[in-house]
DNA sequence: AATGAATGAGCGTTCATTCAT
DNA sequence: TATGAATGAACGCTCATTCAT
């Protein structure tokens, strides 16, 4: 049982060294002009090992997706308790933009390889997604049901602030920070914030 | 002088042809899965003929993008301008959400294609871009200076709209469609535009 | 005309390149062992180009039975010809154990990678085969007609004929070859036919 | 001493297992085709074991072609013992012909393998082969000893006995049996059967 | 002795690019 | 100028073999 144990963990730990190169490589290059040699390179692993833990080089993309979008739910959640007071909508969005650098990579990986494999967001990014639009929704509910936000349907407004935080994932992309707006990001997030709340909050 | 003219005319006339069938490839299966080869049967050329015309497959791209960008500018000066009532943001988040669909290809091109090609957002995008937002600032600081928008920074509120225009552009993506969202897209655009006209608008 | 008629010459000597060396190398390596890059080097092609004329390895091997087979049809009915004495059975073993030693490479692909290939029997060897039956069936015929050969079926007769003459084509094998029989194939041969002369003769 | 006999005759077990399912394999889909994973799937053993038992898996190969020319050579002594009376030509294909079937996988093996390894003809085949010329010669020199047979030379008749036989062995492959020849074995065996003894027996 | 994960050379195939026509 | 056949490097993937357990 410990041997079996061990053997799966230092299994794990293979998948997690590839996942971890895929996602990195995936993000930077794309899927395409990544090949199984810099993966296995990058994984330190030998090619043929990637294909011992993964059926293909696509089964490793969903895998990276699967993970990320886990990911992207986990920090959804975690801001939105994090920041519970339904005023603070620039403590929501500095915390969104955060969290697109922190998870620069997989941003990428799930947005950017989407509308080329669609058949790897049916399974996996559908539910998740629901899953936030739902996180969020609650959470608009609350403030409405508190008297902090203006009566609208939270469920459009979930809609709206999703859209929001994927606009957001361009933060990190050469179109816009290659500007002359070297950390203007601030300033759009917390214009951004500043426009979001006087439309949302209910003025007495 | 004529038959060179009537050779450059019967030039671009190819080049109007190759552009327009990369565009179609290049967004419905991406930039490096589309082949060469299918790139002149959809132009209807030989594949030599290609790099007559362009230096390499990338040179293609760069000319898309180039002309792409060239496009979603007009885009957007002409929204803006049909929609000069700083009150209709309801109007102007209409006519983006056609201009979404209307090029959906174009805007696949330049905003999917763009992270894992830098080099080629320098000379082009950038140019549009600060292009988009001056138009942008420009109508913003009309608003403002009409008394109908609160006096918040123009150039602020300008990278704010064009962070929620990319975002938009999420709509045409299996991401959000395959969604249980049928055609919410409207519902989501109207609940944006009463929110942020709410938060932009001077609250007499 | 004169440059399609040219450049589909040019073509036909390529596949021919091809297929020679496909024909060798798959008799002497067997298909699987033969790679492509070794078909590419004995045509003195580039790899690619195989796959300009072949769609796949497999494609190759089927061409090469087929003119294979055309081949045997060909050697059969001129052997057939040649020996019209249908007293002359030594003749007509002798001319198909020539045959065997010029078609070695030939025979060995047909009769070899047959089964592993079911596929490929289907459209090609089968026409083939019964063109074979048909002309050694209508040989026998004549010669029963004749009132040389005893009165049996000619169809059964030419059937084990064809079965003698693909027993014979192990003659080309190192399974009997390497034996203490140098050149005993005449001996065998001989003795055979006299076997069979005697067996098929009407003896009056 | 009564270990080292456990063990030993454990491992003729896993051996035996491992050459049973190779010669079934080997012939199904031939010895390229087949992979070290399919073997020991097979076998019931790990992929490691196999080379615990056998150095590679050419050896395996060597080891089944062995064990297959004994057991030819068995049956070609258990026909001949069987079939003493050598007027009965009927009877000796009639065995020849179930020989061919029940060990069909043997035969596709120790034929077709043969031409691409040559190596493994010497040591083995040639002794085997050799015998089988020998015990077939007795049986040829016996008939005509008894003045059953014409006074051929008993080697030569050999030999042609032994290519008919290996000629029969392509009775199970699919170049004949997709043939509009539905179980016409039997009626090529017998037609065969009559002319040899048509064309062996001494007409008094 | 038996295992099966790891290995990496080598496979069949693709495709951007070149160049003779 | 336009063509498309030829090219060959590079791709994703397989599999016989090794070796730590």
């Amino acid at each position: 049982m410990l041997l079996s144990q061990l053997k799966l963990t230092s299994d794990q730990k293979i998948e997690h060294r590839i996942l971890t190169a895929a996602e990195h490589l995936f993000a930077v290059q794309g899927y395409e002009r990544t090949t199984t040699k810099q993966l296995a390179e990058l994984s330190k692993v030998a090619e043929g090992t990637l294909f011992r833990h993964f059926e293909s080089k696509k089964t490793i993309l969903a895998a990276v997706m699967s993970r990320g979008w886990d990911a992207l739910l986990d920090d959804l959640i975690e801001t939105l308790c994090e920041v519970s007071d339904c005023q603070d909508m620039v403590g929501l969005l500095r915390h969104r933009l955060q969290d697109v650098h922190r998870h620069a990579d997989l941003i990428k990986v799930c947005l950017l390889q989407t509308p080329f494999h669609p058949e790897l967001c049916e399974a996996i990014q559908q539910k998740r997604l629901k899953q936030m639009l739902d996180v969020l929704e609650a959470y608009i509910q609350t403030g409405i049901d508190r008297g902090c936000y203006r009566p609208l349907k939270a469920a459009n407004v979930a809609q709206v602030l999703l859209v929001i935080f994927l606009g957001m994932s361009w933060f990190d992309n050469p179109l816009l920070n290659a500007q002359d707006i070297p950390q203007a990001e601030i300033q759009i997030s917390e214009t951004l914030a500043d426009i979001l709340m006087n439309g949302l909050l209910l003025h007495s």
